[in-house]
DNA sequence: TACGTGATGCCC
DNA sequence: GGCATCACGTAG
């Protein structure tokens, strides 16, 4: 239990990986304890031909040069007042990565709900920015790698059923909007309530 | 449903 | 400087 995934886990385009991602174990370590939960959300980011990613048209900068490295790092960045985490794959120089948008609790619920000050269950990781809070991820774990504490991933469940949509809140990204490139586990009371908006 | 929030990059 | 962006909480 809580065993890393090694390194060529992650080695693999964004659309692969986000769907191998569904299921696996996100895993945050800190001085107050453990807290985990399933990935039950994620959207890929394809690169430079993708205009909703960060590193569309291979653009460059301190923020996303970690999208430029090897794959298995974390790039974290910050919208507004909070924080998103994303997951780097493919090879070097190919900046794709996956957004993990939501997650199941499973280990340290207290230590959650206190992070987030909700008492909630459904509440606490059901959103990218509500995850990163409640799991005590932050700026500082960006160009960590994800098999290595504190911030690490592991295996957890066999998803059932993966539903597939249209990614969330890139409306001025032109056609790259429409693409299907969002995976969740279907039926999962987890997900972000967008989705749950979307599909009622 | 609408607004305030406020890090970062990019185009003036 | 001004604006847009891979959200969220609160108020009404």
């Amino acid at each position: 239990m809580n065993t890393p995934l090694s390194k060529d886990f992650y080695q693999t385009s964004s659309l692969e990986l986000a769907k191998k991602l569904l299921g696996c174990k996100l895993i945050k370590e800190t001085v107050e304890g453990i807290a985990s939960g399933i990935i039950v959300e994620t959207e890929a980011y394809m690169g430079p031909m993708d205009r909703a990613a960060h590193s569309y048209n291979n653009r460059r900068t301190k923020r996303t040069e970690i999208m430029f490295h090897e794959a298995g790092h974390i790039y974290t960045y910050v919208m507004h007042t909070h924080c998103l985490v994303n997951i780097v794959c493919n090879e070097v120089d190919k900046p794709e990565a996956v957004l993990i948008r939501a997650v199941e609790p499973v280990q340290g619920i207290e230590l959650m709900m206190k992070r987030r000050n909700q008492t909630i269950l459904a509440n606490i990781t059901n959103g990218p920015g509500k995850l990163t809070k409640a799991l005590g991820i932050s700026m500082e774990d960006y160009g960590h790698v994800c098999w290595l504490p504190p911030l690490y991933i592991a295996e957890g469940i066999k998803p059932t059923n993966i539903a597939i949509g249209p990614r969330i809140g890139i409306e001025n990204s032109g056609e790259a909007k429409d693409y299907p490139w969002r995976f969740w586990i279907e039926d999962n009371p987890y997900v972000s309530r967008r989705n749950k908006r979307a599909k009622s």
